[in-house]
DNA sequence: GTGATTGCAAATCTTTTGCACTAAA
DNA sequence: TTTAGTGCAAAAGATTTGCAATCAC
């Protein structure tokens, strides 16, 4: 392939996001690898590593730019760190505090048979599922 | 009844906790009152209106040796900030984001038919379903 | 007394913000 | 050009820690 950008770039003009250089560096790492779970510092090491200059600052903005233009989801399991999932889909997560790596589970994997009704004025937004792990088996 | 710290000071000293005046004053703000959510500034400032003198360090270190002790679990559904539950039972939690608020689903209303199998190596330690509402219904 | 606990203030960690500068359209 | 985006350093907010003073046993 010869347009290294041209995933990434059409996502971002579909998300109405104007494709600058720390943006499609950032969309890259994120949407180019396949599924993964990354907390700002991890992705602003990431970006260190692939020699793309974006300050951390942008980091924070650009990763909850994403968020709210729907390319990511927030992930809290943790008090203090936030993770974000590129995986938008419904599903749930394995959450190792020893390790701090969350794994996907597909919500295929996950059956909610019955779930209680909303206080009367609201509505169920999401369900999240998180499966703690604990030492050894 | 004549004994106001009596039920609070068997818990304390039931979790091996040293019943010291600040862990009874807390101790009472947290079990007294049926079922609750507290932050550690919401928990401080419980304090403060019922004039126990404690230290905001204090608090924090007693939320934990709390939750070590298992009389307490904590919640973390928000980026930033952890929630102690005094439910210590298996349950779930609505979380309103728009108000912070958190309620707790009874296990029993929440029906989890089926589970993924952990990473060999890692078990299970604990399911948190966590429901998020949103806007009005 | 003696070791556990507390309070305070400083330190830490993650995240946000203000604002001058730079770049995209 | 004109407006959105970026970087830096400072600020903010939650939590933790070091250490001397205090308390429970």
């Amino acid at each position: 392939m010869d347009r290294p950008y041209g995933k990434v770039l059409d996502k971002l003009r579909g998300a109405g996001l104007r494709p600058t250089r720390q943006r499609l560096a950032l969309a890259r790492l994120l949407f180019d690898s396949g599924d993964q779970h990354v907390t700002a510092e991890h992705l602003y090491a990431l970006s260190k590593s692939a020699d793309a200059k974006v300050s951390l600052a942008t980091v924070y903005n650009t990763l909850h730019q994403f968020k709210e233009a729907g390319l990511l989801r927030e992930v809290v399991v943790e008090p203090g760190r936030s993770y974000f999932d590129t995986n938008i889909d419904n599903h749930h997560h394995f959450y190792d505090p020893q390790t701090g790596e969350l794994i996907d589970i597909p919500s295929s994997h996950v059956t909610l048979a019955s779930l209680p009704t909303p206080p009367s004025g609201k509505k169920v937004d999401r369900v999240d599922v998180v499966v703690r792990l604990s030492g050894s088996d």
